[in-house]
Parts: structure tokens; C-alpha cells; sequence
DNA sequence: TGTACATCAGTGAACGCGCGTTCACTGATGTAC
DNA sequence: TGTACATCAGTGAACGCGCGTTCACTGATGTAC
């Protein structure tokens, strides 16, 4: 243990590096969008020179890709618990999706691509715990519909979640009271536009 | 007229050079995406100096501003039509929303913020074309829905065509047949993910 | 317990790059007379 | 019909900037003996 004690003077060597550089780089991302993620930013925040991060990470996209898996397991556990509240029901899973995106917007853009293709694309680990959330959303579903209408369903209630959790995050939607809007949105998910008569 | 005959030699004044900046910006947000749109290289593809574009357009923000314009004028025009092809039915109108997004995938993104936040946010046209196309889902939506359901149900709507248009541009979805994926996720629209019993 | 030394994790300076934008300019156009 | 001239729409050179990354280095750590 070579970290530095809380309000000492800085060290040499941090202690852990990788982990402050992370951190920095997530409050970053929230306070300004993936297109403004930059390295020598991050380095700046953590209080330490640029070339410091080539220790711990091979270049700027390492780092991206680091957030997004950082973000998909974060977001697989949350799923997973809401499943475990009850599978079969959409509320539970609908409401844990869009508030992970609603609590993380500038994380949740750059999982899905924004800013750094590599953070969606590149990475078996990021492609692994993507196929974990699917597979959560599935079983929740075959609680509820049919085994052959799982894939579509699932495909439908991921949409549904994705598109509304971006609204919100991009302040598309005027609602006074958005956590209203989205359970009455994940109730007609369950109900459908049913056609009068 | 003093716009080059087609394949004749290049005329020092070019005759519609802001339409050919946007049609080449297009290109560029076509190949290469929001985050690649910059004024230098438009005007590369237009074969004209940089400084030529900034009498047809006040900065680059200007120039993502007039595209994410175009791109909701359109939008709103296949939207309505879809509408005339009948009020009340989903499929017309969702598969409408999201084949145009998936025919124009850079200037969709551009147009929900991706890049330029000024796009999606610092435009007063942008935002009465958003109203307009708003319009239209609801109007839609008044002949299958009771009024005091319209709105949750465009928002509904709107987060379906939206999440889904994004994940298919993103190739997230693995579906053999895209088309098929939409409308089967369209029906679910309609119907619900009813529980079963 | 002390010391030599390999390894690890930082540093500051510098690299080249491409960007958006400004500047002073020049070539082309169209209009008044 | 011809000509002077204001205006418009281009040009090339240059600005400053911040970026990701490389380099040669130095300070700190931990381990073998």
C-alpha cells in the first residue's frame, strides 16, 4: 500500500493509477459526452502527465473500451437483480434499464458506440456481457410469452428501453414527471396499442 | 446560370456551392459519422478551398444545423405520407420512421445530438420541424387511441421506433431478416407482451 | 539488518498532425449610364 | 453596345490550438544475498 493518505501530499507513484484514471475518465464522460473524452483531459483530472496512463493502458481507445465493460457489467448486475424481483414482470427490468442509462447517460452513449466505435465493437469482453444482458431479458421474457415469440419480444422490449432511455437522457421528452411517463411507457409495453372495439 | 457544364472544366465561381457542401457533408456523415463531419474535408470533396464555405455558412455548427434541418424536413415528409397511407395503423408509420433512419444513418445520429449538440438542440427550425413530425404520430395515434392515452402512447411509439432504428443502424441485432425483425416488433406494438393465461 | 540492483511507474520536452478560422487578396459577375 | 465600377465568391498563406503519442530520463520500490 503506496497510496498517498487522504490529503498528504501526492506521491510518486500513485498507488493505483489505472483505477483514479478510470474514475476521472467516467466523471468526464458525464460531465461532457464521449466526443470530449481525450486522454491528456483525463491525465489532467487525475493530476498526472499523459504519458503516465501508457503504464496502464495501451492508448486512448483501451481506456474507452475499459468504460464499456466497466459499464455492461454494472448494468448486468442490475438487471439480473431485477429479474430476480420478478421474472415475468417488464416493469422491474424496464425500469433498472432506463435508470442505468438516466443515471450514466454519457457511459451508456459511449457503450453503445458514441464518440469510440471501438468501445461497442472491439471488445470480447464488452461482446460477452452483452450477450449476459440479452440473456437475462430473455429468461425474463419466457416467464411471460411463448419460447418462439422470445426472440421478438425481447428485441421489442430492448428497443423500447433503449429508445426511451435516450430520449430522456437527451431531454427530448418535455414530461413533467418522467417517472411516470416511462412506467406508463413500460405499461403499454405490457398492454399494447389495442385497437378501440 | 454559371454553374460547369457537367465534365466541363471548373468555373472559379461554382454557381450552388452551398447545396454542394451539404450534399457532400451528407456523403461524409453517410461514411463516416457524426464525429467525422468537418468543414475542411466538405470542402475537399467539393474541390474548393476551406475559407469558400464561409460565405455560404457562419461556422461549422452552422453547416450541422442546416443538415440536421434537412434531415427532419424529410422525415417529416415520409412521416406524412405514411400517415395518409392510414391513420390509426402502426406499421405504415413505424416502418416508415425506421427505414428512414436506416437509409440515413449519419445524418439520423446528427440529427438526435450525436456531434453537434447544436444540431439536435440550437435550432429553432429543428425544433418546429420536431413538433411537426411529433404532430403527425400523434394524429396518428387519435384514430386507435383514446385521447387522454395519446400522449403516453406517441411516447410509446416514438422510444420503440427510435431504440430500434438505433440498434439496427448500430448492427446490434443480429437478425437474418431486418425487415421481418421491425414488423414482428411493430406487431408486439399493437398487441403487447400480454401475459399469459 | 544492510546493500546492490533490476524493475516499475512516474516526468518534461518534443513530435507531427489536422483542425476551424482569419486575413488580405484576386477573379468573375452584373448593373448603371 | 461599351465601359466603369461595386459587389460577390472564390484563393493561398497563415494563425493558434489541443490532441495522441514517443522519447530519453529519473525517482521509488522491492527483492536477493
Amino acid at each position: 500500500m503506496n497510496r498517498s493518505a487522504p490529503g498528504g501530499p501526492p506521491r510518486y507513484h500513485h498507488g493505483d493509477l489505472r483505477r483514479a484514471l478510470l474514475t476521472a475518465a467516467r466523471a468526464l464522460l458525464e460531465e461532457r459526452g464521449p466526443a470530449a473524452l481525450g486522454l491528456r483531459e483525463i491525465a489532467r483530472r487525475v493530476g498526472v502527465s499523459a504519458p503516465a496512463a501508457y503504464h496502464h493502458f495501451e492508448n486512448l481507445d483501451a481506456i474507452a473500451v475499459a468504460l464499456a465493460e466497466e459499464g455492461h457489467a454494472e448494468m448486468a448486475e442490475r438487471l439480473d437483480a431485477a429479474l430476480a424481483a420478478g421474472a415475468g414482470l417488464l416493469a422491474p427490468m424496464g425500469e433498472a434499464y432506463v435508470a442505468f442509462a438516466r443515471a450514466n447517460p454519457g457511459l451508456y452513449r459511449l457503450m453503445y458506440g458514441e464518440g469510440f466505435h471501438a468501445a461497442s465493437a472491439g471488445s470480447e469482453a464488452v461482446a460477452a456481457l452483452r450477450r449476459r444482458t440479452w440473456a437475462t431479458l430473455t429468461a425474463g421474457l419466457a416467464a411471460r410469452v411463448p419460447a418462439e415469440a422470445v426472440p421478438a419480444a425481447a428485441l421489442f422490449l430492448w428497443s423500447l428501453t433503449h429508445g426511451l432511455a435516450l430520449l430522456m437522457i437527451d431531454g427530448q421528452t418535455d414530461a413533467a414527471d418522467p417517472e411516470a411517463a416511462i412506467r406508463a411507457v413500460l405499461r403499454l409495453a405490457g398492454t399494447g396499442l389495442a385497437k378501440p372495439g
